[in-house]
DNA sequence: CAGTAAGTGTTCATTCACGCACAGAGGCAA
DNA sequence: TTGCCTCTGTGCGTGAATGAACACTTACTG
């Protein structure tokens, strides 16, 4: 049974009980029918119908296959309706990946949004590892730091993400605050591990701060947060999160230079998808109103 | 959802996950499946994969082709074996006509060929019209009279009915037996109301037997065989009938040129099924054991 | 009974889908 | 990094599947 075009042509054949009926039906030529019925029969070895002038009737392995056939095609039917559909209503799996520095932030936009839509389920990934959106791993990554240039990748700007210099009260009770960058010879700070970091918070850290200050280092920045918290020093942070935290001392106020991009990044195969588009708008209108 | 081989082409590389893969499976070229895919999914208004230099994953609507196209194919793989098998078994439907005439010879004929083949269902159908294998209403036919010359039709001899003249005793006892031909004119005769009917012997009856004398005419065998024995003159029968009747007196005996043939009739598309051929063979069999 | 309409089936020209070949893009191992 | 391998993607030429036309058969109808 290696053609199916043909068990198709077969079914409306059957269905018709003529071979020109069956070809109105199916948009083809009548010659093109009999070729279809002639090979299918010759492939299974039986006769599906009996010819006569005016018209073909099945034989017992003919209703067969117009059994068959009639359950395939209500199912293709079926599935061309909820695969059109799904284009157009927002449900079903919705997965969404993220920095887990951002986990705070998104996941109460995620879960917003999901009461607006009953029908999504939400899936939420953070992880070490990237999540790569040209897999299908997921619908919406959302990105910090250079745009990302993926070809399949289509790139929208979110926001800037306000960053500043913080440290703990703890810090600031043992070293005081820097007045100016003569002092910070005097001060510890938080940095990154790796040399070559982006984040222009880090590169102007690199530049400005002699590296002997820089007394812990490490790669996540979950670690640098808790790091901060806990006195090691002072360093970088979202104003929208540090401005909350009671224990928070803030050293420098938020620079343009310092400000960090995001992205919402989908995959350009589903970025055109309602469903997409309808989490991006909500994404985009949340953060105009300030909620990240 | 017009197109079902780019169905079962989506439905590979869903299952193999690649597009190389899926052509190798299907045994064309890796072009057609991508341009199967595409055309899918242009119909479709949906991606159903997404692509990457590793291969195609599928999406949500992948996944869900993905589910319908393998029942399908299952689906398709039992039919498939039905439909092959079903030439091999002696089971099913088997339907045979004939004139009424013959029932009472052919029914328990089917009735023996049914014990030995119990997977069968017999449907013997006798009725006024006649039943046309052409289109598909019997499997096996048994006529008599000139051989069936339809193209379609596989015709074999089965028999020559031997006829003899018959009269009831009432009949013997009111005109007495014919000495010869000379006495004819003075019987009764039972005939056909067709004047240009092909039996041989009503051939015979109109040329050696004067019209007048034809006092009863019927279209209908049965018809004729309840007049013969009600007494309404001297008519044919087959002998190995009208021999078991008691009432009934031999006025000839079967001549060589009233025999009727019997013939064996099939549809051309129905007659190399094992099926058919049981019952031919059993048929043959039977009849050489003198069952009809 | 002629005429019409519908349907099958075959031959021939055409075109569209297929296979081929090559380019490009990642991933993997040395 | 470099080379190699696998897989996708695309332009091009060819052949198989398609459509058009015609012949033939059968049923229906006035």
């Amino acid at each position: 049974m290696k053609n199916w075009d043909e068990v198709r042509t077969a079914f409306q054949v059957a269905r018709m009980g003529t071979v020109s009926g069956a070809a109105e039906v199916l948009g083809v030529h009548h010659a093109t029918v009999i070729r279809h019925i002639d090979a299918l029969e010759a492939q299974l070895g039986v006769k599906l119908f009996q010819r006569h002038a005016r018209g073909y009737t099945a034989t017992e392995a003919g209703e067969d296959l117009l059994r068959v056939a009639q359950a395939t095609d209500d199912q293709f039917a079926q599935l061309a309706g909820r695969i059109k559909g799904r284009g157009a209503d927002v449900s079903g799996d919705l997965v969404v990946t993220s920095l887990a520095a951002l986990a705070q932030k998104v996941a109460p936009l995620l879960a917003a949004f999901q009461q607006q839509n009953k029908d999504v389920y939400v899936r939420y990934l953070t992880g070490d590892r990237l999540f790569r959106l040209e897999y299908g791993e997921a619908h919406v990554a959302i990105r910090a730091g250079v745009a990302p240039d993926q070809p399949d990748n289509v790139v929208q700007h979110l926001l800037d993400m306000q960053v500043g210099a913080y440290a703990s009260r703890s810090y600031v009770a043992a070293y005081g605050q820097p007045d100016g960058p003569e002092d910070y010879a005097k001060h510890r700070f938080v940095g990154t591990e790796s040399r070559e970091s982006r984040a222009p918070y880090y590169v102007w850290l690199q530049e400005n701060v002699p590296p002997a200050s820089v007394t812990f280092r490490c790669t996540d920045p979950r670690a640098a947060r808790a790091a901060i918290e806990a006195g090691a020093g002072i360093g970088f942070l979202d104003q929208s999160y540090a401005g909350e935290q009671a224990d928070l001392v803030e050293i420098h106020a938020p620079r343009p230079e310092w400000s960090a991009p995001l992205w919402l990044v989908t995959h350009v195969d589903l970025h055109r998808t309602t469903k997409v588009q309808a989490l991006l708008r909500f994404i985009k209108e949340q953060t105009a109103q300030g909620a990240l």
